[in-house]
DNA sequence: GGCGGTTTTCAACAAGCGTTGAAACACAGT
DNA sequence: ACTGTGTTTCAACGCTTGTTGAAAACCGCC
């Protein structure tokens, strides 16, 4: 069920509580007890608290990287000599992260949460999120940009930017839409978003990148 | 330029710094010495730190709904007896946050970062956002509903929740699209999110609720 | 069954935290 | 000039934090 390993339980432990409550919203102690370990054997494995959080943000990121590009390589394949549509790019960067269903491995789910929190402030962001996503996220602007061959990079940009925002939310796993909807929608329900999200997506790419006016 | 009262210069330090940091990033030490006061003087006017996220978080939100409504309110009698198109009513949703350009008052651009922090985050986003912001979107969900008559309300809260997420990681000021762009976007540049927002989601609206199929 | 290296705990450190009560200040009305 | 009231600072409190060095426990190996 579990980690055995008391290194990976310390990093499971920090997984879920930096999602939850951010870096400084955490102490090592609180890490350390929900792991069920001493306080100083974090310091022992990681070093100092910073080096626990980067290795908490790396330790998923390659996984993460590979099964999109490779879910982005199969709609490539399948669609050549010809490019794939918009609609085939966006269900390739998104569909890889439905591993991370209700009923899985919950470590992935506090993963997505923390992705969230480090994508959505400036302070860590630009710590954390290039050197890790950008060579993946320019290899899907690319394949946009050759599917919406009229698009300026400036249109493509922006559009990337709205959709990186919606998929930020719903990686956050707020419930915020579970209250709204008078619980209709249910924001664990990682499927439905996505179910909505590429046709919405699409349709934004195509509106402003395809108008010839 | 700056608050001349010293309690508001404590609101204005203190909603700079829990937009960038967040509420455990930062102590009442720095935000006292950001406003040039003691550290006891922000306990004597809001009483415990929490009592002064609260304040800074309510304090531009009355005025922010208020901007807002009236801007739903201008379309939909320039449109009746009919009501307004889906684009008019996510302009009205997002063109009063524009008065917070680049050149502008710079604590407004803060506010709306904080905005951005406590809804991507669980833990806060449950705490504070509901309580403020609910009724305003309920409205402006209202309208979408009547503007697009055939889609259920599990479909439109999906699609609003796509919009809230685009809307929110423009908040939150990252700058991320600008180092991915390489400069081409620039993330304090309201208006240009906005250009390419509204149509964007619009049209995503479009696609997830007029589909007939 | 003692040895060497890794892992884990123990105990404690200095620094910084939020918070508080009392003292000092500002300044109106009389 | 004095008083009363609302501000602001001062000085300190008890507590928690991240970090550390040394001791203890574990474990495969000769």
């Amino acid at each position: 069920m579990t980690a055995t390993s008391k290194r990976d339980r310390i990093l499971d432990s920090a997984e879920a509580l930096f999602a939850e409550r951010g870096y400084d919203g955490v102490t090592l102690r609180q890490i350390a007890s929900q792991a069920g370990v001493d306080v100083a054997l974090a310091n022992y494995h990681f070093g100092k608290k910073i080096a626990l959080f980067n290795a908490v943000f790396e330790r998923r990121a390659a996984l993460l990287n590979e099964s999109r590009l490779e879910a982005l390589r199969r709609v490539q394949e399948s669609a050549a000599p010809a490019g794939p549509t918009v609609e085939q790019i966006i269900e390739a960067f998104l569909r890889p992260l439905e591993l991370t269903q209700e009923n899985a491995d919950p470590g992935w789910r506090h993963y997505l949460a923390l992705i969230a929190y480090v994508n959505n402030s400036t302070y860590w962001g630009k710590r954390m999120m290039s050197k890790l996503f950008d060579d993946l996220v320019q290899e899907f602007i690319d394949a946009l940009r050759q599917a919406l061959p009229q698009a300026s990079d400036r249109d493509l940009y922006w559009c990337y930017h709205n959709l990186s925002g919606a998929l930020t939310l719903t990686f956050a796993q707020t419930e915020r839409i579970d209250t709204l909807s008078n619980g209709q929608c249910r924001s664990s329900d990682f499927q439905a978003a996505y179910d909505h999200m590429i046709p919405f997506v699409a349709a934004g790419f195509r509106r402003v990148c395809e108008s010839t006016e």
